[in-house]
RNA sequence: GGAGAAGUGGCCGAGUUGGUUUAAGGCGUUAGUUUCGAAAACUAAUAUACGAAUAAAUUUCGUAUCGGGGGUUCAAAUCCCCCUUUCUCCGCCA
């Protein structure tokens, strides 16, 4: 959420960040709101503050015994019509306002490439050559008897996977892999609910304007998207001392989406699942750091596909592409040999205050005075599409794959083979 | 799922026959006095948000906030309703 002060002051500088978004807003419209909710919380405190000095005339002729004259309670009954009357339209408005500055996104960081043309910041490693003609993840996976997408639509649709076999040792390495990597560089690692309500939803930036896109359960919870979500909440209604700053978390979650609109998008495999795993990186920084906060975190992400030898690039995303909620996203986008391309394996976003904003997460200054504080997350990185990434870059012409070197010692086997 | 109890400032805790309570008191924190310095003692200060005024403010004034929302009333921490969290007991269950 951006301040609506800032709105105000700054109108031209947010209405060009706006349109670099390429996203429409009616700020005239907004401010206008907020012009009416301030005349109308004047009138009513006005109001208010005269019927509480009279009313405290009756409290002090009920302690004496005398009874309070007929022009006083009538004078009072009037104004308490006013103010029900003023209140009425005030709570309108502001719900109004509020509603609308939710919606609003936030300005996107200065080094970012207007339009929507990501820019490629550099490449790591290269793609193997291969001998043979290399096949996509889901083939080998089938082929290798360790996923099972046919039986996974019957118990419960499309864009769901079944593990077996040596696959659900694969994915469990992974995930624990993450898990003590980035705990060696200092990042607590925390196992938070899946299940959120939804002012947990609104402090991220999920709603209100991406409802559509989660699991709605009953009782207003909501399945989480990302373990962002629970994480960044822990916080929520919290002034944090500076000292403790910054304040790291890794956190893996299965990750739940409903993939509205993407009809027809990677229907197959491991890419695009409403249920997958994910190891989350989420961060708490002072504000003066949250850049090279940034800088650090994009570092701790590339080095997982670093160590597992998977080849990388890194994108910074244009204005028209970053979410709504990040002023500056750099994108991986690991390697899958199989359709020799490049696809997103993590996100790594600063948020700046927007979400301290809309959360009400303040650090605590030394000369005491409270500030909203940074925060930023990244994927550390998405699970079942490093499982898709090995699959295709380690894969032989046997139909084997080798287990990465780092892996090995988690999985206990170092190849699977076909069974037959 | 059923029954009961509770939720008050940074913390503890009083206040529930509605009105000098402007939320007592204590602890903590900060500053000052004292001291070579510290402790102790004494004195003072000690929330957040929003709004108005002013050239401006860390100024002045006002409004709201006692788990959250709504209601009754001239007036609500206090009375009524709904929700929520915690604790205790019973039942059911992986």
């Amino acid at each position: 959420m951006l301040d609506i002060k800032f709105i105000r002051e700054n109108l031209k500088k947010v209405k060009q960040a706006m349109l670099n978004r390429n996203i429409s807003i009616d700020l005239e419209k907004l401010l206008n709101l907020d012009d009416k909710r301030k005349i109308l919380i004047t009138k009513i405190e006005q109001l208010r503050s005269k019927r509480n000095t009279e009313s405290k005339k009756i409290g002090k002729y009920k302690i004496t015994g005398k009874k309070p004259s007929q022009e006083l309670l009538s004078e009072i009954n009037k104004l308490r019509n006013k103010i029900q009357k003023y209140q009425k339209q005030f709570l309108e408005i502001k719900n109004q306002t509020d509603n609308l500055l939710l919606r609003v996104p936030n300005i996107p960081d200065e080094n970012v490439p207007i339009g929507k043309n990501n820019k490629i910041i550099k490449f790591i490693g290269k793609p193997k050559k291969f001998s043979f003609h290399p096949k996509q993840h889901w083939e080998i996976g089938e082929q290798l008897d360790i996923l099972d997408f046919i039986v996974a639509s019957k118990i419960s649709g499309s864009r769901f996977v079944i593990l077996k076999n040596e696959g659900c040792a694969l994915e469990r390495a992974i995930i624990n892999f993450f898990l003590d990597t980035h705990k060696a560089k200092g990042y607590k690692e925390i196992m938070t609910p899946y299940l959120v309500n939804q002012t947990s939803m609104i402090g991220t930036g999920q709603f209100p304007e991406f409802e559509e896109e989660v699991f709605k359960c009953s009782n207003e919870l909501y399945l989480i998207p990302t373990a962002e979500v629970s994480v960044t909440n822990i916080y929520r209604d919290v002034v944090l001392e500076e000292s403790i700053l910054p304040e790291k978390y890794v956190s893996y979650s299965a990750c739940f989406r409903r993939e509205s609109g993407t009809y027809g998008k990677d229907t197959r495999g491991l890419i695009r699942n409403h249920q997958f795993n994910k190891v989350e990186l989420v961060k708490f920084v002072k504000p003066e750091t949250s850049n090279e906060e940034l800088e650090s975190l994009v570092n701790d992400a590339e080095n997982i596909l670093k160590l597992l030898n998977l080849p990388y690039r890194v994108m910074l995303l244009s204005t028209e592409d970053i979410s709504f909620t990040s002023s500056k996203t750099y994108d991986l986008e690991v390697w899958f040999a199989g359709n020799a391309t490049y696809r997103e394996i993590s996100s790594c976003s600063n948020f700046k205050d927007f979400q301290a904003r809309r959360m009400n997460i303040k650090i605590k200054l030394q000369n005491k005075k409270k500030e909203f504080l940074h925060t930023l997350n990244a994927s550390g990185v998405a699970v079942g599409r490093t499982f898709a990434a090995i699959l295709e870059n380690y894969q032989q012409k046997d139909g084997s794959v080798l287990i990465p070197e780092v892996l090995r010692k988690y999985t206990g086997f170092d190849i699977i083979s076909p069974k037959f």
